[in-house]
DNA sequence: CGGGAACTTGATCTCGGTCAATATTGGTGG
DNA sequence: CCACCAATATTGACCGAGATCAAGTTCCCG
């Protein structure tokens, strides 16, 4: 029970959002039928239809841009990214997802509109999105758990085009540590010491910056005893009022799962 | 008339779009009626209780970061920004929002997440944000039509953040003016010279540039001519295609009425 | 262990930021 | 309608953060 109702939420909000939190992956349809008025069962069923458990490994592609979509994923384990690259190479990572987030939700045209790759191995669960969208339509709880959930996507991502667009490489590369601190905190996944799960590389992509840059940044937090770093994925937050300081962190809003 | 369905998509979500775009702004509450199924008169009375239309000249603030939310905004004339800022002073432009869409429909706790500012005279219909989210849980297809909104802004902040990290200055500015071109365009606003409504300050604050910069961008585009500038205000689009090139502009997707 | 990938570190270069003059411009009042 | 002026934009000179290029070094993983 990590989710609560926000206070001064309209109930049906509180309560979709958390249908939308535990929207049902596997055979435990039952399990969701407690969480707000009676679904149907039939309906239920047939949205699981199409998609069922999945695995892929690191690297792998979970769905990739302009390939006709079938269905969104979401995460149960693992940590995925979500991506957009440009045709000389260049990529932004616009998103990292962790489980009880949905991606590859949004197409174009009935076409993914970006990339999904696997951060760690990962397992997720498929929803065609055709059923999905028909059986939100009957259950007005949904249907608002998935605007909560594109809502916060969208703060999120207004936030990220501050990083990107006016913080400097070492103020990114801790507003970084402190997000994904936040993030696998919320999710309880991971513990001290912090395991990002991204190369240098992956976090220069999400963050605009160079691999060059990232590392040197890390090495100027650690120097200024703001982090502990372990092999090249641990990394220990030591002051982590300062990290937020420097990483231009907010009071921490609230999280909740998020869609991409 | 301006927007159809989509292909392939189901019906119901078609008709929330028109439903949202065509969103009730003055007393032409019966316009609204024939576009989908009755609708109870006396609720949408209610939805439109609290606001109605306001007015605010350039540069005034819609909203504030932080500040209780009561209603949003649905743009019917003028342009307006989306934007966050840093106790420093830096801020970030997030979305140029134009009429047909929502701006401050984004709260944490019950607060605007983000700041609006009338980039010209801004006309836009006040509303109710409580009573639109219990008036929408009871539509269906006003919902699907907030959550197409919603999916809409997200793929746009996805596209920004590309711009914003991988982009060169010059490649910044041309999408830029691609953006804005194709966004008047679509909202039959404007027309040839194209008209910016932003000094280049504000253009600066949304690409993560300096005045200087987005000035020297715009003059090398118009040596390469590509465009022509008239006055500071006037851009005209000479080479379209090339300036999509350079701006790493890809296949325009169909835009729709956005939120933020 | 051994070897290849990923990370760190250093040297240099370049793009864009900063500072500083001009030059336009567009709004205002005569 | 024109002259003036404050605001904005352009242009130039210089500087510095971060990119690029190039070695080393560490870390995994077989």
């Amino acid at each position: 029970m990590n989710f609560t109702a926000p206070p001064g939420q309209p109930r049906g909000i509180a309560v979709g959002l958390k249908l939308l939190t535990s929207l049902p992956c596997d055979r435990c349809v039952g399990r969701s039928l407690n969480l707000c008025r009676p679904l149907d069962d039939a309906r239920l069923r047939r949205l699981l239809a199409l998609g069922g458990i999945r695995h892929w490994k690191r690297h792998e592609t979970l769905f990739r841009a302009g390939d006709p979509m079938t269905s969104f994923f979401k995460i149960r384990k693992g940590i995925a990214a979500v991506s957009r690259a440009l045709d000389d190479g260049r990529r932004q990572i616009v998103a990292v997802r962790a489980p009880g987030d949905c991606v590859g939700y949004l197409d174009n045209d009935g076409r993914y509109a970006f990339e999904g790759e696997a951060l760690t191995d990962v397992e997720a669960c498929a929803f065609d999105r055709r059923g999905f969208d028909a059986f939100a339509a009957d259950h007005p709880d949904l249907a608002a758990a998935v605007s909560e959930a594109l809502s916060s996507a969208l703060k999120q991502t207004g936030q990220a085009m501050l990083v990107l667009g006016q913080l400097k490489s070492t103020e990114r590369v801790a507003h970084f540590l402190c997000e994904i601190d936040a993030l696998y905190r919320d999710r309880h996944i991971g513990g001290t010491p912090l395991v990002l799960h991204m190369s240098r590389g992956e976090i220069g992509d999400y963050l605009g910056l160079t691999i060059e840059t990232v590392s040197r940044s890390m090495g100027k937090l650690k120097k200024r005893g703001l982090i502990g770093l372990i092999g090249s994925d641990g990394v220990v937050v030591l002051e982590g009022a300062k990290l937020r300081e420097v990483g231009k962190v907010g009071a921490a809003p609230a999280s909740v799962a998020a869609a991409f």
